[in-house]
DNA sequence: TTATTATAGACACATGAAGTCTTTGATTGG
DNA sequence: CCAATCAAAGACTTCATGTGTCTATAATAA
């Protein structure tokens, strides 16, 4: 029961893209660098950012990624899902949910951190503050 | 990034335990039935609650589990804490925490779940209604 | 002493995370 | 058109963990 090292990568990008200001796209080799991981790793997970919507991508010289719509509703719940999925975090007694009411609290309580994570938005972060990437 | 298997078990067990009214010890054999579990599996699900300190066991003919302390304390977070363990589900640049932001803001979502986990006590739901072990 | 019951550990298996490598396809610049 | 650049996709490996099973051991009651 862990987040994993793929949605911490997810975050930290795209806290990156969002606090500077020029919206070029940038290659993956350089967002690669920042995390000292590898460039075809972070591409695996940068495409389900493109999938879900959040950035876009750009092939051929002076490609990359970009962000896509608007900066200041880009939320941490949105990239937890892109990367994570959007299934429950507790499997009860073969999905027959409405009967089961420990399924009902573990749901509640998914629901009270989603929406921490969701009310929060990138931006006010980066806004606070930002030190390279950490 | 899902609960165990394990965790739904201990949350099932626990709950027949606290819903019925006689404190006599229970056979894991009679409590993996219930469930469909192998009793040798339930066992060392129950062992991890025995070390938390949430039931107690008993050897020898008639022996079996058994609620240990008041059974109006026992939150859902003390069987997930005891089954999953106690440590942050999200881990960040090297655990220099207090630096990121981005950790500061996941650590508050997860408080903001374990707050509901904690607030919400077992036998609050057991006296809703308990029809069976679902 | 024997039957019963929990505990512990070794073991096997499946699944998913984490990462690498290679090929393909799209785009730009000359 | 050609070559360089860049993302996308898939096969593959490796490792950790969850999910069990099985067996032996220890404790307790009749």
């Amino acid at each position: 029961m862990k987040y994993s090292k793929a949605t911490n990568y997810a975050l930290h990008t795209m806290m990156y893209m969002i606090a500077i200001e020029p919206n070029s796209p940038l290659g993956v080799q350089q967002l690669a660098d920042k995390q000292g991981v590898s460039p075809t790793y972070l591409s695996k997970i940068l495409t389900k950012l493109v999938k879900a919507g959040l950035i876009e991508s750009a092939s051929g010289a002076h490609g990359g990624y970009r962000l896509k719509g608007k900066r200041e509703d880009i939320s941490f719940l949105d990239i937890i899902h892109a990367v994570e999925g959007t299934a429950s975090l507790f499997e009860c007694c073969g999905s027959e949910d409405s009967k089961c009411l420990i399924h009902g609290v573990m749901l509640e309580a998914e629901e009270g951190m989603e929406q921490h994570l969701k009310n929060t938005k990138m931006i006010d972060v980066a806004r606070k503050r930002f030190s390279g990437i950490s």
